[in-house]
DNA sequence: GTCTATAATACGATAGAC
DNA sequence: GTCTATCGTATTATAGAC
């Protein structure tokens, strides 16, 4: 059949999920496609490739799935609302999984390194314009830059899902308080005009 | 010698840096150690014991040697600091790598499961009481899991550092961006009371 | 496009001489 | 403790029949 491609990448994906980086051959992608071993070859061309593209392809139509719900997101309770649909999605997680293991390949791997990096751009371009909108409502928005911190949690998701494959139950911890912190910058914005004085005048003391 | 054992455990560490979690055999660790193969599996009875002993070797003395710099710390300014300072020693940079590789392999290999899950807990045992001192100066202090907070910054440098492996230019803006956002927290110690009631306020409104 | 078969290599781990 | 040699298996990748 035609579709002994997206055999291939779904069944890439999931075995990166199960057996990690590390775990993932020729032979354990095939076997959980369902699909003759040599057909990884046929079509993709080598195991980088393959794994590349399936990064490629599940992180595109993952982005494209939840576009709307970004758009939708003004404010940091909404925005920790979206991080809760997006892990009861059982999908975004298997991405989330996918990227991190591969983010770990990527180290001494060029192929897999300029994937997982274009990878993590995708979500970095869907997080900043949000994260610039949800900050513009709040006394700090001028002072931090967006598109940095965008990267900082799409760094500390990877970070955090890592530690879940290993320990779950700190990990959920550690996620239940990373959102309780955000709610409460949520406070800050009851106090905007003060907040804003007192942080100019501190960036003021310590030089920039 | 007697060193041999040494000499695995630091080779270990360092294909792990070099080659990544999957390119980390038998045969690269004892060549980059300078010693027989057959050594591996006569020191540590498997690849597998290896790797735990050795991210618990790196992990024991780099929390040794910095002890005395966390202790220190009494503000966010501190320990941005202290992060700065372990950013720029090669060889706690090495140990976070190889921990965030070896999470990456804990996904699918019970051994390393529960080295690196250790291996993380030896760090968040460090950070939580410097950050339960930093945030009992800080109008916030009262409201947040000092635990969790510890292990989301845990989790955060390890994805900054699988960041860093695939993206140097991006991770280490990421980075700087964590770091200001930080010092921004600093200017809420200028308004306590003020900030301290807003939250209660706020925290009632929506419900705990 | 898909299969079998296989080449060429690397792997973890062990046996046994020294 | 350290070495050589090797077993058995798994790996990526290709050749060639269908």
């Amino acid at each position: 059949m035609a579709d002994t491609r997206e055999k291939l990448l779904a069944g890439a994906l999931e075995t990166v999920r199960e057996r990690g980086i590390a775990g993932t051959s020729a032979r354990a992608v095939a076997n959980t496609a369902g699909v003759n071993q040599a057909l990884v070859f046929y079509h993709f061309g080598s195991m980088d490739d393959l794994l590349a593209a399936a990064l490629r392809h599940g992180a595109e139509q993952q982005v494209a799935r939840y576009r709307s719900h970004f758009a939708r997101v003004t404010s940091i309770g909404g925005l920790v609302e979206l991080s809760r649909v997006l892990r009861a999605d059982e999908e975004a997680e298997r991405n989330m999984t996918v990227l991190a293991q591969l983010l770990a390949g990527g180290r001494a791997n060029p192929r897999l390194r300029e994937a997982t990096a274009q990878g993590l751009d995708l979500w970095v371009a869907e997080l900043r314009p949000v994260l610039r909108r949800v900050l513009a409502n709040t006394p700090l928005g001028e002072f931090v830059d967006t598109d940095g911190l965008a990267r900082v949690l799409a760094a500390s998701f990877i970070g955090l899902d890592l530690y879940g494959g290993v320990d779950e139950t700190s990990a959920a911890r550690a996620t239940q308080s990373l959102e309780q912190f955000a709610v409460l910058l949520t406070a800050l914005d009851d106090l905007g005009p003060v907040v804003r004085r007192a942080v100019r005048a501190r960036l003021r003391r310590t030089g920039r």
